[in-house]
RNA sequence: GGGCCAUUAGCUCAGCGGUAGAGCACCCGCCUUUUAAGCGGGGAGUCGAUGGUUCGAGUCCAUCAUGGCCCA
């Protein structure tokens, strides 16, 4: 007989002794990590959790109840309970829950420890839990059955309760400088406010293809032009790409826009919520990162795509007039960049493509990237005395950029140029460029404040402080193939 | 898309051509301050799937599935 058979046994039993294995409440006085605080000598204490390790002895038993936030020790004594005290055994198993109302005491070994007078039945678990020591290592089953992890897992409970803390804060700090949060639509006519393939799916009733956000830009935009002075969105956004340690496909994302901001009125801002929100997390501005202490709380170095890479790799952008100039120097020094068809790319992408490569991995400390080329921002203002650069910036942390930024543009003449540009590139095959967005634009012909705007990658941040493997670790329930049964 | 690795009891893992193993968990017995409780006894497996090689296959080979890492 499996341990499973045991434990539909014990089902049965609970039925015939007339108990509900499935009851519908429990009154409970303090949670588990509250009643592990009380002073001794506290009567009428009720806790309930679930039950994660019994120590039988004859007739004294120790019992663990644990829950997401903590555990405390619960003993149950054959000459308080009587009768109850073997009938809690014939019952219950390692994974049941349980309800316990008693008196608190400390052990010999110091343990705080609620003495039950009396326990409720609260729920049976048909399965066994993991292993108590190792818990679950199964990267697999880590994902498919989360549940499983948060349990047998101290620091995967700690991970998610961060990642709760952490939008806690990012809020508290938000609203603290007069932010409103909206939520604007997932389902759009038009994926757009960021270069990504998106999902597509069909909407019935209307007969018509929708697209998964891949950015809340635009409608957060177009709050701005309904008289939003600071608003934010936390979005889950989708893009339609491939998986890796570093990507996900179902993602969220926090964006903010503030009237008559620029971009460097944003470099201050978020330099203030990052640090307001790991001081707050860590009780320090200084984080581990991989064995290098990496301090939020300096100054955070300013450097531009031409310095940064004229440093990494000798070759100064600005003297490279063209992309076949640009790239015959890259060539020329032997650097290999990622991508299909390198001719292909325009002088922009050619940047971004080598700042990847030979900068980007050795910006380890908080880094400020200004001065990106336009090409690569069709949604941001171009800088007045350099046309080819956007009011741009990129927060990178640990060869990850973090938050991206800009001077939002506002011209609706110009946005239209742009947009027309992008699209020609889109009919030329290249799914990442932006669509024409004609309700985008006259929503901006409305008349639009000056505007700057951040984004905030919430996994990825989650990631880099938490010194997590892989970015699923920081997300609940990743996307899995199913399993055939 | 390519390469490498993993998949054995509920969980964590050994076993790498000759009768499927350990620890935890589970079942029975003892045990009133334990905490990876302890002591004694016991049950538990389509060895990811499908083919092949072999007298004989968790073990060797091929294909597939799922997952991870690296590369594109």
């Amino acid at each position: 007989m499996g341990a499973q058979d045991y434990r539909l046994e014990k089902l049965r039993t609970l039925q015939e002794l007339g108990l509900d294995p499935y009851p519908a409440r429990y009154a409970v006085s303090h949670t588990l990590t509250q009643a592990a605080h009380l002073p001794d000598e506290i009567s009428d204490v009720r806790v309930a959790g679930r039950i994660v390790a019994i120590r039988k002895m004859g007739k004294l038993t120790f019992v663990h109840l644990q829950d997401i936030n903590g555990k405390v020790q619960v003993a149950l004594k054959k000459d308080l309970l009587g009768e109850q005290y073997d009938v809690f055994h014939r019952i219950i198993d390692i994974g049941d829950f349980l309800g316990v109302a008693g008196t608190t005491f400390t052990t010999k070994t110091g343990e705080k420890t609620v003495q039950a007078a009396s326990y409720t039945f609260l729920g049976k678990a048909l399965r066994e839990l993991p292993e108590k020591w190792h818990g679950l290592k199964d990267v697999e089953a880590i994902y498919r059955q989360r549940y499983l992890d948060l349990i047998s897992s101290p620091e995967s409970r700690r991970v998610f309760l961060l990642r709760s803390r952490l939008l806690r804060e990012v809020r508290n700090f938000l609203e603290s400088r007069e932010f409103i949060e909206v939520e604007t639509q997932i389902l759009t006519n038009q994926p757009s406010g960021a270069l990504a393939a998106p999902f597509v799916t069909h909407h019935n009733a209307l007969d018509i293809d929708l697209y998964l956000r891949i950015a809340p830009e635009m409608y957060l935009k177009r709050l701005v032009v309904g008289g939003f002075v600071h608003v934010f969105e936390v979005a889950r956004c989708f893009r339609n790409e491939g998986i890796s340690p570093a990507h996900l496909q179902d993602f969220t994302m926090i964006e903010g826009y503030s009237a008559y901001f620029d971009y460097e009125d944003n470099m201050r801002l978020m330099r203030e919520m990052v640090v307001h929100v790991v001081t707050k997390l860590f009780g320090s501005a200084v984080v581990n990162i991989r064995g290098e202490a990496v301090d939020f709380g300096g100054e955070w170095p300013v450097v531009t795509f031409r310095e940064l890479i004229l440093k990494d790799c000798a070759i100064d952008i600005d003297q490279c007039e063209d992309a076949p100039a640009l790239l015959s120097a890259i060539l020329a020094r032997g650097i290999q960049l990622e991508h299909a068809n390198l001719k292909k790319l325009g002088k922009g992408n050619l940047v971004d493509l080598l700042y990847k490569k030979v900068s980007r991995p050795k910006l380890i400390n908080p880094t400020f990237l200004i001065m990106h080329p336009i090409e690569l921002s069709p949604l941001a203002r171009a800088n007045d005395l350099d046309a080819s650069r956007a009011d741009r910036f990129q927060l990178v942390v640990d060869g990850a950029e973090i938050i991206n930024g800009y001077s939002e543009l506002v011209d609706p003449l110009e946005q239209e140029q742009r947009l027309e540009m992008q699209s020609a590139l889109r009919t030329q095959g290249d799914a990442e460029a932006m669509p024409m967005d004609k309700d985008y634009l006259k929503a901006m012909e409305y008349g639009m404040p000056p505007i700057s705007g951040w984004g905030l990658g919430v996994d990825r941040l989650m990631q880099i402080l938490l010194d997590l493997p892989n970015i699923r670790d920081a997300v609940l329930f990743p996307t899995m193939r199913p399993l055939e049964e």
